[in-house]
DNA sequence: TTTTTGTATTATGAATGCAAAATTCGCCCC
DNA sequence: GGGGCGAATTTTGCATTCATAATACAAAAA
């Protein structure tokens, strides 16, 4: 997962031959698709580098305040500075990068307040969705929530904090998306970003682990119910419990280097 | 206001001198300032270009769906494709913009569904500015608040829709910004980009209108005694008939052209 | 007449080149 | 040894060029 891997099959554009070298790799989709339904479908090099970015950004790997070289990066991911660049400017609108004029760009620093703003905004998210999910969700949508839900009880038994987390982001995300609000599940999720990354430094006791899956039995049980107002201050409660826990690991206003 | 301003003073970039025309013209801050603190600041041009952008879709004269043409907007802006570019990546990140892999960009076009969502969130996100802005506003904030409030009734008073817009929104946006939550301001001035398009086709009605002015005569009086329940409820009733005008105008699901 | 296929044109995707701004580094001076 | 100053280097911003996919169009076949 640390190691660099390039988004093209040889890294080092060479000159004026590198756009022959495109198609060959892994980025196609559809291969286990009959072949009639196979759709012939290459993604942007913007987006690959977005997603590849955004991955690093949230896991860390890119910290706060780190410096985004062009050059350096150009070159770690066998491309040029143009598509590279598109991908930083719309990591800059979700928020991830800061853009400095004339000297580049960073990974958005980790300020304490920021993030406590971030879970604010997300707190009334999640309470809407919480009432629109029980007016819309399918009972497949539950069905689905209920085996995410195993999937982290799972996990936690093992004592496996990064499947957890895995699980755990995917049931919040599921019960937003059950919401049918496409524009609440975007909003949601871009804010979620920038908290992920904060998360993966907070380290969770046993104990509000243990406590964090009792909350989240609660929270099944009233979705299953369709119970609106209780699912609504569970959630609050579980995310007030969210931010006590992130809070008290970035430490109360400092920045995150 | 439907003619083409140049961002730069000469359109059509000479060949390799393009570079020494910057910093010419009207895009430069401060020329009236005196010269000592006259800050010689250049705002790049993807910057500019989204700024001209945004404002052309919002207003409506890039039509939900129209194509944005490169080579044509290249030769409007007088700009070469790469800040063009990643403008739009940007818009498209801000959801005023759709990417078509391999055949462009369109101004994202009006659907109902979308609208009715942007303006769910929206609605939750005012209610809690509405709390926040009573524990955080200061008096100033609330002393600015009540002076727009005043234009917004000159405008009013005088028939003129347009004003009236421009000083709602800067209302609105006032007390979003009090509430001293910069994640909160950032996403509702985001969404509200998308519905302020759907808003220049939607005719109001006088009596609609003087209706919101009615409502915005209490909130303002909330706000003033920082009553946030009371707030909160006025916020919801006004944003609720906002979206019956809104969808009244968009004509229940179908797309707008 | 309609459909299909080959070709020319156009537009987008990506890479490269060039100039200005910022940073680094060596140097001199204190 | 430390701190300013200026040249050299690096890095970014933007323009341009090259490559490829999409589209329009026309001719040929059904």
């Amino acid at each position: 997962m640390g190691s660099i891997e390039n988004l093209r099959p040889d890294a080092g554009p060479s000159k004026r031959t590198a756009g022959a070298t495109r198609g060959a790799a892994g980025t196609l989709t559809g291969a286990a698709l009959p072949a009639a339904e196979r759709r012939i479908e290459r993604r942007p090099l913007h987006e690959e580098v977005i997603d590849h970015l955004r991955d690093r950004i949230v896991h860390g790997q890119l910290t706060p305040g780190a410096r985004l070289n062009e050059r350096v990066l150009c070159e770690q991911l066998g491309i040029s500075r143009t598509p590279l660049r598109e991908a930083i400017k719309m990591l800059a609108t979700e928020g991830l990068v800061e853009l400095l004029p004339n000297r580049g760009a960073i990974v958005t620093p980790l300020k304490a307040a920021n993030i406590a703003d971030t879970l604010a905004v997300m707190g009334v998210l999640e309470s809407l969705a919480g009432e629109l999910v029980c007016a819309n969700a399918t009972e497949a949508d539950l069905a689905e929530v209920r085996a995410l839900h195993f999937d982290m009880l799972a996990h936690h038994a093992r004592g496996d904090l990064a499947g957890y987390f895995r699980y755990n982001q995917l049931i919040h995300l599921k019960i937003i998306e059950a919401s049918g609000n496409p524009v609440l599940t975007n909003t949601y999720r871009q804010l979620n970003a920038n908290v992920r990354r904060a998360r993966y430094m907070a380290n969770l006791s046993q104990e509000r682990w243990d406590a964090a899956v009792r909350e989240h039995e609660e929270i099944l049980a009233a979705l299953v119910l369709r119970d609106a107002v209780r699912l609504k201050r569970l959630l609050a409660e579980h995310l007030e419990h969210k931010v006590a826990s992130v809070m008290a690991a970035l430490g109360g206003g400092a920045a995150l280097a």
